[in-house]
DNA sequence: TATGAATGAGAGTTCATTCAT
DNA sequence: CATGAATGAACTCTCATTCAT
């Protein structure tokens, strides 16, 4: 009834339990048990376990980019001022963060195992992110020093995660819900007055 | 000062390859290669693989806990300002990350991974740590809302921790020798400024 | 003309493969991939792989019957002498292995491979073939001893057979073009020669 | 009680498995039942279905090259007649073949299959082989034309070889213990006489 | 303290084949 | 006539682990 309706419940499988395990601590076998698959037919549709990774990895690459090329371009164009504009490009990124929390995990994962075959991939996919953010933060920071650009780049980019990828281990711990609407505005709430402090520091 | 030196040997090469790869992406003749060992030699000196690695994040989380239990008993106790007492901790947390890069690694893959059966083992040795710096926190912060001590807990983990799981990866785009010691010097003065604007945004 | 045209690429891919790899060393998938059609085809049309392999067998045996069959009859009803007749036999032999060479290769696979479930379908098809050309030499020769005829035929088949699977493995160290028409007819001179070194030895 | 037994009933299996139904057409579980040993014991010893079909060709060539190297040499330097020294080196190789029959359709099988990855290993192990007995012939055949050594080279051959290709195929038609004792000499005697008929053509 | 051999389970992958459309 | 999807068996190979020595 639906087109592809298989393919789609491998993908999903494979999208979930990569994201929450890796790529090596999941299996094929894993993957088809989960999508109530024969093994056989992961095979079928994608070839191999590493085809399938780069599906779920691309997939997620390329909504990401999406996310923010917008945001980015508006920011490297736009009128408005810096402190508006950086909060545009971190609002952004926090919300497809938040849209696609498994999404924190698998580049958790990634980074994390960043030697494996895979690094030049991810390289080639965040870093085209980082240089867009890095440009736009140029603007009034400078490239050396403890206020380089790269910097923030790195401090934003743990902010924003972390809270996605903490969650699962210490959720029980937080208030109930650490992944509830009400709790997730409260990190957005959070991460917006980072960033104001942020600015403020800057500015002055 | 022979003494141990085989299983001081093997239990080197876990830890550096379990910081790399991650529980599952390390196997036990890859140990028992990179320490020059014959791999029965690790079951004989270890028993299992999940004891040795379980040795290794014990080992990691104990000298995480030592390395923080005296600045946090000191926040707690001494009569120095808020400030000052949170650059204490932060401070003892980076030093400790920087002078345990590796380990940087091994938390994310942990937490990132975090449903497996180790979970368990996990929270119970980075939530005294959490329960801590909380503690400090709330003295001024708030138990809810965005400025709630956890949210934090979360940025701090972020902002200290990602330099270091980012470097393998981007260090190829940054100036060169991002883990060389003046750049960590910069990134230390980075987190530094960066609590401090956050210390000012709380006061005012 | 264009009748069959799918089954009949289908069966030149199974032609191809089969002789150059054998049996086993060749998938339906391969069969496929070069007759540039779907892997289920392959079924609709021949229903297995076995007898895809059959039918190819079955069109080079008969082919090379039909080859013999009347140098044979020839030989045994002429009145040409001993020697006439054996060039005719050979010849007629060497003309059609030279004109279908991947064929040499083909009967080579299935004798070296000689206890396959093939076996008898290969002894009852070459069998008639080895039987004519045995009665041909009966004439002359006895029926044992080391001039006995069956000695003869493995010989001939070897002189003639070798030189096509040869041609690949050391084509390369042969002059250009092992498989060149002039180099072809080298090659039916050669045995034509040795042939006369056989009669002349028997006749004396 | 014996040094490596285990790994030479492997290194056995195979050996037999490989000559009867060459690479392809044998499975690594195939190897193990026929040695009574467990699958992954193949691997352990052997590394993979590569190597030891590598180390069963290797033991093979070497073999050949070490039964004629010495009779090459004698041809190339002894001032005995042309004829004597071709029978010499014919003789061995065909002693050879004889002591290890099944070689005779290993070789069969890799030739006919020669396309394979192992192409180049085959020719490579087989060339000297052909060299030095082209070089031995050379001295009375001319190296072009229908009396080219390299013909000779192939005629042996197939004389050679393809009686111990034919016995398991055709076995059943010819006198009862195609490989027996007394079969093998009449065998010898058909070769010798037939090299014998090749010198008398030549030297006339 | 050390190790070579052994092993059952499971990894990723390919196979020939079937079937509904 | 044609095919995409599906499948169970078998493939090569790696895994963590055990044990006799």
């Amino acid at each position: 009834m639906k087109e592809g309706a298989t393919a789609d419940r491998i993908l999903a499988a494979a999208d979930d339990l990569f994201c929450r395990r890796g790529y090596s601590g999941v299996s094929v076998r894993d993957i088809a048990d989960q999508a109530s698959v024969r093994k056989a037919l992961v095979f079928y549709h994608f070839g191999s376990k590493d085809k399938l990774y780069e599906k779920v990895l691309t997939s997620y690459y390329d909504a990401h980019r999406a996310a923010l090329s917008e945001p980015l371009a508006t920011a490297s164009t736009s009128s408005a001022s810096f402190r508006e504009r950086v909060h545009g490009v971190v609002d952004s990124y926090l919300s497809f963060i938040d849209a696609n929390a498994r999404y924190a995990r698998l580049v958790q994962h990634e980074v994390a195992g960043g030697e494996s075959a895979w690094i030049d991939f991810i390289r080639a996919n965040l870093a085209p992110l980082q240089d867009s953010l890095t440009e736009v933060l140029h603007e009034v920071l400078p490239d050396r020093g403890h206020l380089a650009a790269r910097h923030f780049f790195v401090s934003f980019s743990g902010i924003v995660l972390n809270y996605y990828t903490y969650a699962p281990v210490f959720g029980a711990l937080w208030p109930e819900g650490a992944l509830s609407e009400p709790m997730r505005q409260e990190r957005r709430d959070h991460v917006r007055w980072l960033v104001d402090a942020m600015m403020d520091a800057i500015e002055e």
